[in-house]
DNA sequence: AAATTCGTCAACCGCTCTTCA
DNA sequence: GTGAAGAGCGGTTGACGAATT
């Protein structure tokens, strides 16, 4: 080391000698967290301050895990991933131990080609599924090949009117309650929460646009939905009709509620025993009080669009082989005590050849929900 | 055995956010 | 209200070892 100015000492950049270590760890030890810049100079070390907590974040911190993820780390990490995107130093919350660095790493390097890898599985095995005789009723193919062009088509022009009508610009909500907010959601295994408009630029018609579309063969489980414009939406083409659908409603019976401050949330319930993904949504006029409206079930695949409005009950169809009367009976039992919608807590079971899944809504009452049965076909 | 490619990961860079005077 | 400084974050780079040619 050949730095030793004491006017303007040279900031030395690179790899950490093992005496620099040391001269850090021992002044944290002794010192505790503090000024960055100033641990830099009190510790002796030309470096500067950012590099400082860098190298005793990422490195140095007694606390620190180190070696090889663990299976379920690295299950926790794609789930965790899926619902907060790209924001390690949130997922590295959630994981003790780990670091955003090392999480971000372990990402890039390892968990992307698996992924990728997967998904290419999944196109050759549905390939060959595709091919060979079914037994179960596969939905229509038209509804899983839609390209967005036509569904834009379709619902851009009551997108536009639902924009024009409901969207409140004024809306607009902090950074802080948008991290509270996520940070609840995240804590919750089985959920993940997006935006929805908050702004006229962050509108329905414009969130469709950015939608990150994928093919259903390449869609991930446990997707992620959002209406913001700030972050991916790799659904696939499949589950846009009811979940768009669902929203329209809920603007429409936010709007007849006067309930305008609204937010959308969705709970990703992703079984791995059965492969099934159910979604359903909400909105709040805060993010302590979740204001549910309607009951809707609906499916995004066999019956995309069929379901209609009822006054206050929504009827729906499952396809065949679709065992919905746990739904049936919430359901009724709910428009029989008077209420339009079903609590947290409610529990579903969905059945398909033998395959099933229960469904429980821990979080959020129940707005909408929509059996993803792709997931069947793929697992 | 040497050259090249690939994968991993520590560290840097540039930006945004927060705090404080 | 404003600007400066520090903290934090995510994207990117580059060093280095392993694997491959």
């Amino acid at each position: 080391m050949s730095c030793t100015t004491e006017a303007k000492p040279k900031l030395r950049k690179g790899l950490w000698s093992p005496e620099e270590d040391d001269k850090l760890i021992n002044y944290m030890m002794k010192n505790g967290q503090g000024c960055w810049s100033d641990v830099a100079k009190q510790a002796g070390l030309q470096r500067c301050g950012k590099s400082c907590r860098l190298r005793w974040i990422n490195y140095l911190r007694p606390d620190l895990k180190r070696g090889a993820f663990s299976p379920h780390e690295e299950q926790l990490i794609i789930h965790l991933h899926s619902i907060l995107g790209n924001r390690w130093s949130q997922i590295a919350a959630r994981l003790p131990g780990r670091t955003d660095n090392e999480i971000k790493n372990f990402w890039n390097s390892c968990i992307k080609k698996k992924l990728k890898h997967n998904n290419n599985s999944i196109i050759k095995s549905a390939t060959s599924t595709a091919n060979s005789t079914m037994s179960m009723p596969m939905p229509a193919m038209s509804a899983r090949t839609q390209p967005l062009d036509a569904m834009l088509a379709r619902y851009q022009p009551s997108l536009r009117a639902i924009e024009n009508q409901f969207c409140n610009p004024e809306v607009q909500r902090s950074k802080r309650e948008q991290n509270q907010f996520e940070d609840s959601a995240a804590n919750s295994m089985n959920s993940c929460q997006l935006w929805n408009t908050y702004s006229a630029q962050e509108n329905f018609s414009h969130s469709l646009r950015s939608m990150n579309l994928q093919e259903p063969s390449q869609a991930r489980l446990c997707d992620q939905i959002s209406w913001s414009s700030n972050t991916q939406l790799p659904l696939n083409y499949t589950t846009i009709p009811a979940l768009v659908d669902s929203e329209f409603i809920s603007l429409k019976e936010n709007h007849n509620n006067n309930n305008q401050n609204e937010l959308m949330t969705a709970c990703d319930n992703y079984h791995e025993s059965s492969g099934l993904t159910a979604w359903s949504t909400s909105y709040s006029d805060n993010t302590e009080n979740c204001n549910p409206v309607g009951n809707i079930l609906c499916n995004a695949i066999a019956q995309p669009m069929e379901w209609a409005i009822n006054e206050e009950k929504i009827s729906y169809e499952l396809p065949q082989g679709y065992d919905c009367s746990g739904i049936n009976e919430k359901e009724e039992a709910g428009a029989a005590a008077g209420l339009n919608s079903l609590g947290g807590g409610d529990e579903f079971e969905f059945e398909c050849e033998g395959a099933s899944a229960v469904w429980q809504d821990n979080m959020y009452d129940i707005h909408t929900a929509a059996c993803d049965l792709d997931q069947m076909y793929f697992t």
